[in-house]
DNA sequence: CGAAAGGTTGACACTGGTCAAGCGGTGTGG
DNA sequence: CCACACCGCTTGACCAGTGTCAACCTTTCG
């Protein structure tokens, strides 16, 4: 990147975040334009490719993120291997914990990522300073919270026909937020990995989408690419209110 | 903190304060003297019935609260009556979620509590002039956020008999920190209660009691009252690593 | 073209749910 | 003071849903 241009423009929106999808979302959205400025001189732009962890668990953290592009999944593992993703974030959240130097979680890329990364010490200095980003990071942590606790309901609570029509229900309203009746996207995760977000096998989870193909409600194409072709059947199917 | 300063402070912290066991804890806990008299200003005490109601889902919601004494539940339900809990709160944790005015979930009283409110519209306005509240508030907020997805890999990933000795160990060290070799409580939830938040059925949180206690982990005495005899192998049935 | 990885399907086993009966403590009315 | 009903909990018998194991199919990639 080229370092002379940005320092030119320092008081001003710098021209990188001026086109970025995370303007005004997630964390950069709290930040005045002299913040953003701020956060920009550290801040690297860098892809990182499916597949790749982040952080492990328990590992020290040295860099916080935006993600610009993709879905990043965030899982616990038991020491005999079980593995529970208890976490996916998507454009534009923020990734890591301030003040937290070890990871409670493994950070995992579900998809090829784009990043906007800053060091630890940069943000933390950065927050100490700034109160408004205080305020930023507790909206994504309740944010973040929510999600899980209704996640917790799916887990308890819900039998694997529903577990797997909330799971598309998810990524579907996510990709479209209007709920169309309509909705084509990606699945973001293996079957492998759908099983470990929703606390099943990836038999049952392929027998699930079977049989959720096979009543009409969603149509598959090459495994990861999902048409909902009925989004309140999807919806009821989920155990939605 | 040392023992100097805190002398000073404790010349000028209003009496209720200075006897209170969240004083130091929760919320109160990163408020200057200045502060916590004048939110001790709109404060007031009062007891909980257990069983009673604070906030229903969806309700509004007008007081946020510091728990003095007793365990609060909160949970969710779905339109056909299914439940899970979704987080205890022991003392001296704060209840509430600033700036959200609309709950999502139910809040009640798994035991008698003892409370201390404020009324919603003090605290936010403290909060928007004292940004180390906020701080407090995030710290609380990431807190139950780990604690949620501790629970996520047990109600995922753990079987029936890992389930309940996990809810005994989150008990056992939550009242006895030291994770001694015996220690002894009264559950603060009663059988339907443990399995709505094990996503089990008071059957088998039933059965599972029982063959802990045949297997001579646990003593039981009037439902309630609980013997952990042997912390570590209670520990390693929780599938603790 | 062959091998590997990811996904599907089937047969069977087992865990945990369902339904029903019974136990023990507590509170109430005769 | 006893009889009774009620509530929370336990236990047993049975069954359904999900996991396990194995075979096979499909796609991808060297």
């Amino acid at each position: 990147m080229d370092t002379s241009r940005r320092d030119r423009i320092l008081d001003e929106l710098p021209a990188v975040c001026r086109a970025c999808e995370a303007r005004h979302g997630g964390l950069c959205g709290t930040l005045t334009t002299t913040q953003l400025a701020e956060l920009n001189r550290h801040s690297s732009r860098r892809t990182v490719e499916a597949g790749s962890e982040l952080v492990g668990q328990g590992d020290d953290v040295d860099h916080y993120s935006n993600i610009l592009r993709g879905v990043v999944k965030l899982s616990k593992m038991m020491s005999d291997g079980r593995q529970q993703i208890v976490g996916l974030q998507f454009a534009p959240d923020f990734l890591g914990r301030p003040f937290h130097p070890e990871s409670a979680l493994s950070v995992e890329a579900a998809t090829d990522l784009q990043l906007c990364s800053f060091p630890r010490t940069i943000l933390e200095r950065m927050i100490v300073a700034a109160p408004s980003m205080e305020r930023g990071l507790l909206n994504q942590a309740l944010k973040e919270l929510d999600e899980a606790r209704d996640w917790m309901l799916t887990l308890g609570r819900k039998n694997a026909n529903e577990k797997v029509a909330s799971f598309l229900f998810l990524i579907a309203t996510h990709y479209d937020a209007e709920e169309s009746r309509t909705t084509v996207f990606d699945l973001p995760l293996s079957r492998a990995e759908i099983a470990d977000f929703l606390g099943l096998t990836i038999e049952t989870v392929s027998r699930q989408m079977t049989k959720l193909r096979k009543e009409g409600v969603i149509a598959i194409e090459n495994n990861r690419h999902i048409t909902v072709t009925n989004m309140d059947r999807l919806a009821s199917a989920a155990g939605e209110d």
